[in-house]
DNA sequence: TCAGCGACTGACTGACGTGTCAGTCGACGG
DNA sequence: CCGTCGACTGACACGTCAGTCAGTCGCTGA
């Protein structure tokens, strides 16, 4: 049992980028086991072990287990953060607001194990890495906020508190993707950006 | 330094319901200790810490550690699960829908911390667990899906997918607890119930 | 007065899992 | 053919922390 690990070589003709790879399939392994088990209960021996490649290896790749969670969570983050677009009040604006919604649903559902762990282990590592999460959605908050505030005063966005608005969108749209991405639900992308943009329109009760 | 811990005793006249009391005092120290770092965080040395008793007693009354996590969380989910009453599509729906999530947003901030820890905590404890949680908040999803079909079918509530207008309700009501439990947001308990009602009733994008 | 009882203590241990580092191996250039 | 280089390995050391248990303490009732 646990045969010694075949020595493991990139093919000699690339061995430039022979370490990225290398990187990069230690980050898949990750991002793999993160999904499945959570942040804590993933073990350095399961990442390497999906990976093929010894524990020590995996350290000249990454700092520390946490510094792998990091780097990968960043990265979505970074990707979510430019799908935003900032809604010009001059064209269409239900238009501007569903395409943000398809965007951002689409880089979610684009990765779905990647979303899984921002959702659901990004908590509870660290407490910077808590204050670091919580500061990218205040951000996202903010923004929110602020896009509101704008459409009600030119009318376009009801009357309320613009602060538990947003928060309110911002949950709507983390519950299902955390549902989607959690559980097997595969409804379409199309429907889950049309249901949500219905319900920001309309909400669920009828004002007959 | 760490003076020896002076021996517990309680009044000698509730001998009867001592063993109650220290099972309380325990369980308050559990849920402070839980709040504020998390369950992964949390030692069992803080909670016996906060509780004033020795790492022995804790043993006494309490499995392990997971088993006092899951009593505290059961705790709330029953009273959760008790706040929410069913529609009854006869009398006035916006007043029992109202008073649904006004019972539910008094609850939840009754007590903010064990709020939390049902929120951030919960997830990555434990396989089991995690699916625990996950089925309670299946069963509530569930129970509002059908309460909006009805709604539908009596043209009460528009048309659409149940199950994504049901996620989003409880996305949205999720993130304002988070927010106002994690961050000090005080909003006052009436601002929030009225502005979640307001936001199911007429979204936030005026339909002009 | 003292034996019995049960609540309580806290030093201890065993498991676990991270991170290290001395050593191996193949490629490659001289 | 040999020496150097650096990617890679995996046994091990180490800290941490949950849970245990032999022993203490003081009340109570005979």
């Amino acid at each position: 049992m646990a045969e010694p690990l075949e020595r493991k070589r990139h093919p000699a003709a690339v061995t430039a980028d022979a370490k990225a790879t290398r990187r990069q399939e230690i980050l898949q392994a990750a991002r793999d086991v993160f999904a499945k088990h959570g942040y804590h209960a993933a073990k350095v021996e399961d990442i390497v072990g999906g990976a093929g490649v010894a524990r020590g290896t995996f350290y000249l790749y990454f700092e520390d287990k946490r510094a792998i969670f990091e780097e990968i969570v960043d990265r979505l983050l970074v990707r979510f953060g430019m799908a935003i677009q900032r809604v010009d009040v001059a064209a269409d604006v239900s238009d501007q607001v569903r395409s943000n919604i398809r965007r951002i649903v689409h880089l979610l559902l684009e990765d779905k194990l990647t979303t899984k762990m921002l959702l659901s282990d990004a908590h509870g590592v660290d407490l910077a890495f808590d204050r670091k999460i919580h500061s990218f959605f205040e951000q996202v908050r903010s923004l929110l906020e602020e896009s509101l505030l704008d459409g009600q005063e030119l009318g376009i966005v009801v009357a309320g508190k613009a602060r538990l608005q947003a928060i309110f969108i911002i949950g709507a749209l983390k519950e299902v993707m955390n549902q989607v991405v959690v559980r097997g639900w595969d409804d379409s992308e199309e429907e889950i950006v049309e249901s949500l943009f219905a319900f920001l329109r309309d909400g669920v009760i009828t004002s007959e």
